[in-house]
DNA sequence: ATATTTCTAATTGTCGACAATTCGCCATGA
DNA sequence: TCATGGCGAATTGTCGACAATTAGAAATAT
């Protein structure tokens, strides 16, 4: 299947990690790890070992610590001097504070998405949506398509901004925690017809060249993604409160 | 051989990088190239080869790749496998991009401390203020005091913010970026009493409590810093073409 | 003379071994 | 019983050597 996504960029889709033939072993190992850690097979907050990743991997300690050196800078995991490193861990402090940097990046990238995206560029974006949409009606159950859809999004969003640095920002760090937190707080559908909607008011103020409603749709979109998670993260704490209580 | 260390560990000001209790050789270089590329002791585009730069540190080429494989995360050098690594040159458009991440991101922050900041932490800013406008006037012509002060500023609203995601994009990734522009295009004094004066506003407007205003302000002072060094680029570019012309 | 090819030297990638540090365990003592 | 001290196993930090790849120079052919 042929993502509709111009072929501008080489990590394409965020979560289309077909393996573009690894040259060194350092650098196939950390996309690994990486992959390995946003997918939950590496539990957060889980000590992660040396000797035992050399083993799995098949490589030699050389490789791995370059790669783990990655990791670490890239902020998914936490190494202490001559103790060892760790998956890290999101407290739900940082979590929101996560949201409120994607507020502020990804409004600006909506800006920017309605002043550069070209027409086709909007088709694609179109199609990303369509596509999305299709598979979580076919798979309701299924949370995991509409979530990477709706990463894909935003992905394209900030892709159409035209901005390196930006991109590289969101698409190569913040990107990466965000799915971190989806595997470790298991965030299920999260209200996904607003979501929808709000995507294609976004995508028409991009398409009606209207930069500064773009900006504002996408402030509101990832602000109401933020309270929502907040709310539901407040339930969770009385639901347990209440049931330490009764026990 | 003793190194000359002192014990005062804090990152407290981004250019008082008095190296802290050093554990490891990997990340003592880490530092130290960083360092070196920041003050443009390691000119941006050239060539840094591990034979070389292991010798001159005086460290085998395994702690020294681990050190490069961070400062590539950091984008301070590029690597391309089998070839080699150079130090990292930011073109106008990527730095007039880090402007507009800036402008995002700091007026945010502005926000953020008028919510957050005590009394006494906006004493600590209006401190700094008095220290580096004490320094800018008796050593006028210097303009390190001046940049590095306008650095420190800006270091501590973001402090300020109490917002640790903030604090780590902003103080670990994209500061070292705007220091390396400051040397790559030998950045003089940029519009000194004007800065100083949008400086003093933007406290006020911090201790007032006044997150919109705070962040309203600090917004246009990025942006006005923008304009100016794009200003500046475009009568540089004007120069050099009359002077091409007129040889 | 130019272009192509080959070969050499240098640099990068990888590995295994050794040194240094930390953490858990057990013994000893109050 | 609990605190304390030291011992030992495991992990991390560092190093030098070897393999793989590349860039540039020399040599050859057109």
């Amino acid at each position: 299947m042929s993502l509709p996504i111009s072929s501008s960029y080489s990590d394409t889709s965020p979560h289309e990690m077909a393996a573009p033939e690894v040259r060194t072993l350092a650098e196939r190992v950390f996309h690994q790890l990486q992959d390995a850690i946003v997918r939950g097979e590496l539990a957060p907050g889980s000590k992660i070992t040396e000797p035992g990743l050399s083993k799995t991997y098949g490589i030699s300690r050389g490789p791995l610590r370059e790669a783990m050196r990655r990791l670490e800078a890239h902020r998914l995991i936490e190494r202490v001097p001559h103790v060892g490193a760790r998956v890290v861990k999101l407290s739900m402090k940082e979590l929101l504070e996560l949201f409120d940097l994607r507020e502020a990046l990804e409004s600006m990238a909506a800006r920017l998405a309605a002043e550069h995206m070209s027409p086709e560029e909007v088709q694609g974006l179109r199609d990303v949506l369509a596509l999305h949409e299709g598979q979580a009606d076919l798979k309701r159950g299924e949370a995991y398509y509409q979530r990477e859809g709706d990463l894909d999004f935003h992905y394209c969003i900030v892709q159409g901004s035209h901005n390196k640095m930006l991109m590289n920002l969101l698409c190569d760090d913040l990107y990466y925690l965000v799915r971190l937190y989806r595997t470790q707080f298991s965030a299920s559908g999260t209200r996904p017809q607003r979501a929808f909607v709000e995507h294609h008011r976004i995508v028409d103020a991009i398409e009606a060249g209207d930069p500064e409603l773009a900006e504002l749709l996408m402030r509101r979109h990832v602000s109401a993604s933020r309270a929502n998670v907040a709310d539901r993260y407040a339930a969770t704490l009385e639901e347990s409160a209440s049931k330490s209580q009764s026990s």
